[in-house]
RNA sequence: UGGGGCGUCGUCAAGUGGUAAGACACAAGGUUUUGGUCCUUGCAUUCGCAGGUUCGAAUCCUGCCGCCCCAGCCA
């Protein structure tokens, strides 16, 4: 059947590799793969140190890695940097894991953490101390940065850098024992005090920290710097490509110089990208906290928030967030994405599988004249026209409806096609109707509209197929659930929060806009926390994992759908 | 001005000496019972700048300019 000649299968020519564009990473992969490097074997991971909760940024990191792996037939771990218990909690270590599942990464049962390895970072370091390659230091901090120099001068050798092998297995052994306080030794490589490389003027390889671990307890009093666990967690594990960002581009020396002093089982290499930096949101930990600790935001969870668990909350998809990620691509100039291409990447997921609902966010009441009172009607309602399986549901239609206040203008604008007196327009699935009357109250608002009815026009077309240019939803007034409906926009009002000044005043003020009384469509009002639905002509909403009970629904907004319309009005 | 990186469309980003992919954004048109989706079209005579090599340069050489990272007992 399938022969080749089969039009259903594609053709079979040279040019098939011809579009494919790698990125300077996978190419690399793909060199050593074929090289057989690593045994033609593919290892990567992504390190987390659990202070935080995972951004958008991190996602970056984590499919680069991770989509290496599957790519390349490789395996992916998942491992906790926990060097310094000092920031790390639980709460974190969980939260990124469910982040990253979330994702979509899966790192099967490889879950570690650097302080699996603390025995064994200890005894290298014993090695160390034993070739002369590492010493125990009683320079102060002040002095340890006195010492250090600048960028542009050397530094000078601790007078205790010669110290006697002995002396500094001994002292360290009692370093993490406890013996001393805080501060008073340091554990160092010895390097040179005069590299260009300041990494490389003897760089720390443990503190005192009198502080209890998350996992190791009290077990420990010194803890490993991250250059003296980071490159050695990899060679543990097998790690042949180890990825990380930009900055760590200056320590790749150090980390190759661990790995070529030390017993390692395996040799891993660094290789380092731009990180991820978005227009309208800042992406540092330290500033996500603030917002988070000052209350800027309600939490690590507020829907504004860059973060993954807050992303989610908003309705933001995984497939959404790799789509974006693959669309970014990965290269080394540091680089801003406009947020644009992230909402064009959810948009472009929930258009395919969100089901299309009508809710109307600021109500305006229509009253059909000519539709006998009392009487209700079920419409068929077709759920997702770019998905035939979606089918249809039933919506109840009466005499009175809420339509939304902006789709009426007593005095309209030129192609205005919406409601406007004594103009018709479709009711979305429903009928024709014509608006007869305008009902103000004393202060001249518009309260009331009443319309008539064309009961040939059922289902939105009518036989003598006359076109009307205006299709609006609309919810019957007798069903309407009623719902808090949360309007996100960008965080920040300026694309670029810390470009000047204070990040913190470059917050955009309409960032949240509360709806108390949005009117739903009766389904709306028993969704599961999570679902995600398209409110027609309004844009993508999703059901509050948080603050969402039966009864009082609160939706939030993912995104708005595209509106030539409003654009074409702001030019004027 | 010590070292390490990076500069290609508004934003990302391919390109690896043979005459500037693609995506988003933007613009114009078409279809449409969402002013959504979809479709069509347009959008870098030029690759930070200046010289040079070459029949030919975004790609090679030289020199400038600009931006980012490194002086935590953070990662």
């Amino acid at each position: 059947m399938s022969g080749p000649n089969d039009p259903t299968k594609p053709a079979e020519s040279g040019a098939e590799e011809a579009v494919e564009n790698r990125d300077f990473i996978r190419e690399i992969v793909a060199a050593d793969v074929e090289s057989g490097k690593h045994g033609g074997r593919v290892h990567t991971r992504f390190p987390p140190e659990p202070n935080g909760y995972l951004h958008i940024g991190h996602s970056k990191a984590i499919l680069i890695a991770w989509g290496i792996a599957q790519e390349f037939g490789g395996k992916f771990n998942l491992r906790f940097d926990d060097t310094n218990p000092e920031k790390e909690e639980t709460e974190f270590v969980e939260g990124i894991q469910r982040d990253v599942k979330w994702l979509g990464a899966d790192w099967d049962d490889r879950l570690f953490h650097a302080s699996d390895y603390f025995d064994t970072f200890y005894e290298w370091a014993q090695v160390l101390i034993r070739e002369g390659k590492a010493y125990v230091c009683s320079l102060t901090e002040e002095e340890v940065r006195e010492y250090r120099g600048t960028v542009t001068e050397a530094g000078r050798p601790s007078p205790d850098r010669d110290r006697p092998a002995e002396e500094s297995i001994d002292l360290m052994e009692r370093m993490k024992n406890g013996e001393f306080e805080e501060g008073k030794y340091t554990v160092r490589a010895k390097i040179d005090m005069g590299h260009a490389n300041m990494k490389m003027r003897d760089p720390l390889l443990y503190r005192i920290k009198h502080m209890a671990h998350h996992r190791t307890g009290d077990t420990w009093h010194i803890y490993p710097m991250y250059d003296y666990a980071h490159g050695q967690g990899d060679a543990i594990e097998g790690i042949t490509h180890s990825t990380c960002s930009l900055e760590f581009q200056v320590n790749r020396p150090l980390y190759d110089w661990f790995i070529e002093n030390l017993p390692v089982p395996h040799v891993p290499h660094q290789y380092e990208f731009a990180r991820l930096n978005l227009t309208h949101t800042v992406m540092s930990k330290r500033k996500l906290r603030l917002l988070v600790e000052d209350d800027h935001v309600t939490g690590w969870d507020d829907p504004r928030m860059p973060t993954l668990v807050a992303m989610r909350r908003r309705g933001y998809t995984a497939e959404a967030i790799r789509e974006f990620c693959d669309r970014i691509g990965v290269a080394k100039a540091d680089s801003t994405v406009e947020f644009s291409l992230l909402e064009w990447a959810v948009r472009e997921h929930l258009n395919r599988v969100a089901p299309r609902v009508m809710a109307v966010l600021r109500p305006l009441k229509v009253v059909i004249t000519n539709y006998p009172e009392g009487q209700t009607e079920m419409v068929e309602c077709i759920n997702n026209p770019e998905d035939d399986e979606a089918g249809t549901r039933e919506v109840p239609f009466g005499r009175e409806l809420w339509i939304e206040r902006d789709d009426f203008r007593e005095e309209a604008p030129r192609k205005f096609f919406r409601l406007k007196p004594g103009s018709e327009v479709r009711l979305k699935h429903a009928y024709y109707i014509t608006c007869d009357e305008v009902i103000k109250n004393d202060s001249g608002e518009v309260v009331e509209l009443r319309c008539s009815y064309d009961p040939e026009s059922r289902g939105g077309s009518t036989p003598d197929g006359r076109k009307v240019r205006g299709t609006l939803h609309w919810v019957s007034c007798d069903h309407a659930v009623e719902a808090e409906v949360r309007l996100y926009d960008h965080l920040f009002a300026s694309p670029f929060p810390e470009k000047d000044g204070d990040f913190l005043d470059n917050l955009n003020p309409t960032s949240l806009e509360v709806i108390t009384h949005a009117k739903l469509e009766p389904m709306l009002g028993g969704l599961e926390p999570g679902t995600q639905v398209q409110f027609m002509r309004n844009g993508y909403f999703c059901v509050d994992t948080v603050d969402s009970k039966p009864g009082t629904p609160v939706y939030n907004r993912t995104a708005t759908l595209k509106d030539s319309w409003a654009k074409a009005q702001k030019k004027g």
